[in-house]
DNA sequence: AACTATTTATAAGA
DNA sequence: TTCTTATAAATAGTT
């Protein structure tokens, strides 16, 4: 942008490459931050290196707060595209989700008032292979990745537990 | 920037605002790009107009993969960090975390096993207990967006199950 | 890390 | 919003 174009490809000479990394990452910074500042808004920035390294900013003090915001616009977008692409398969989820909730609430009641003979052997088969994907999250040393993982899957249409219906 | 220097300040005009905050995000993303293209970087943008709209740039296509990402780098550094400033802390909390494993794994098998008298009547309701606030995570509308509440808490350092020790 | 010739972004106006 | 244009700001190449 000075003393020449520059082409909008990558730069293949590894320290121009980094040089100009470390300008326009702090340009940016300094963008997004203006940007907040002037026109009162919420930003985050999330940069990583190509060798890996992160930088952040967000505007109002905490990349968490900030992404709780976004995930709940997120999942706000997810849902009305989905309910305006595809009713039947939303309600067909949520009935999934229903039946998943009634095998739970079983296996609570059949722990906790000792009765047997309650749940049919397939209610009890599923309930086993929820609490035991689980487990198997909790004892893993990688747990906190885990959920966040299975949250994606949760808000971005693939549920982990529930079976999708074919194609 | 042109035509006089700009106050770094909130504009108070609102219409003025919002030209501004039009412009300025569209050179936002352009450079978020640019950086992306020349210097190899993966880059996510989040931006929330002041009246929440929501605005996002996910350089590699998918901001869940970015997320995953950062919420990976995330963790260590703040683990780097408590290894650093409070070791004792991590191990007690690594400590509790077994321990709390333990219950679970001793619920499982009381569960499958049918044995009685194998927990304590405190284990049983420390069980118990764990098992109640997931069943309210699980039967409540938003579930979704509490799990992540849940998992906010556990990557940042301030358990949602487990008591902290003092102060 | 500085310098500076240029390019780019953008504030104000239409 | 979009365009125009004068000017401020960013930055590519160089030292």
């Amino acid at each position: 942008m000075a003393r020449g174009k520059v082409q909008m490809r990558r730069i293949e000479n590894p320290v121009h490459r980094q040089v100009t990394f470390c300008k326009r990452r702090s340009g940016l910074l300094k963008k997004a931050k203006e940007l907040s500042v002037l026109c009162d808004a919420e930003i985050g920035l999330i940069i990583f290196s190509s060798h890996g390294k992160l930088y952040e900013l967000a505007t109002n003090g905490s990349m968490q707060g900030l992404l709780e915001k976004y995930m709940k616009s997120a999942r706000c977008s997810v849902e009305k595209q989905a309910d305006e692409n595809n009713v039947l398969e939303s309600k067909m989820e949520v009935s999934m989700l229903k039946n998943e909730i009634d095998v739970l609430q079983k296996g609570l009641r059949y722990m906790f008032e000792g009765g047997a003979g309650k749940m049919s052997l397939d209610e009890l088969r599923i309930l086993e292979n929820n609490l035991e994907v689980w487990m198997y999250h909790i004892r893993s040393a990688k747990v906190r990745f885990d959920v966040f993982i299975l949250l994606n899957y949760y808000i971005f249409k693939t549920p982990y537990i529930l079976k999708k219906s074919s194609n």
